[in-house]
DNA sequence: ATTGACCTTATAGTAGCTTTATAGTTTAAA
DNA sequence: TTTAAACTATAAAGCTACTATAAGGTCAAT
């Protein structure tokens, strides 16, 4: 199957294949005589395996990591176990920031209504007395 | 005041004191016959106003807005209301998008131990199968 | 005179693509 | 048969918000 075709089938766009494929992460197709790539079904597979970490947030580095065990399949599974488990602990103290800082915003956000002129204006003045307490 | 000084005083590095004037942020300040940069009273402000902006998590864009809406302090400040209220809402689903994503990566990780081979690993199997619910 | 701390500009690198430019190939319609 | 649409190719730039590097000018102290 050429670009286009795995592009549909995995829902990505071609560009993003060839990305893909620049940074080592799927491996090189064979070429047809006018240049096209020529995907298989493990390509199919690669590529799918790939998206499917990125919609779990893992960075290309980390889905390069896991493709570097799926090499060595008689290792023991601990590296993938912690890989995992530095990911979630990554994404639990994104959450709590993200979850500090929403109160904080909220916050500010109470100090005005719609009725007033810029000058003065709760959100911009809270904003400019910078009584902020980071995390 | 120079430029280390400003950055000192304002916790920022001097680089990125140099790219907020490139990217219009801060108004140039006048240069010495040497052609060091003179800061005042009002970059400090400045500088620090689009710090705090930075930390509740504004883009440069945004930031941009906020000071147009400065520049013009007899307008209503619904916009910036408005613009806030967006940033809330953007904050609050990436919370719920990340809230459902530990969800996931706990489930997966269930599904293994660190007694098991790289081929009978139960994340990676559970990646490769695929069977992911998205949002 | 020279060391060190400071300042200058310009350029490249980071992540993960997306966009643009330019050009060659295939396929289907006119 | 020609021609236009749809596909493919490469290379390079753009995106965000910086950070880092290079190569050099300025200034105070030793």
């Amino acid at each position: 199957m050429r670009i286009g075709q795995l592009a549909q089938l995995v829902g990505v766009e071609t560009q993003t294949i060839r990305f893909y494929e620049q940074q080592g992460l799927l491996p090189p197709p064979d070429r047809q005589d006018n240049g096209y790539r020529v995907y298989t079904e493990k390509h199919v597979e690669g590529l799918a395996f790939i998206r499917r970490c990125r919609i779990l947030g893992l960075s290309l580095a980390e889905i390069h990591e896991l493709q570097s065990y799926q090499d060595d399949p008689h290792q023991p599974c601990t590296a993938v176990n912690a890989l995992l488990d530095d990911h979630i602990s990554h994404v639990r103290s994104q959450i709590t920031a993200l979850q500090a800082l929403e109160k904080q915003l909220v916050s500010l956000r109470a100090s005005c209504n719609d009725d007033r002129e810029v000058e003065a204006c709760g959100v911009l003045a809270g904003i400019s007395e910078g009584n902020m307490h980071q995390q």
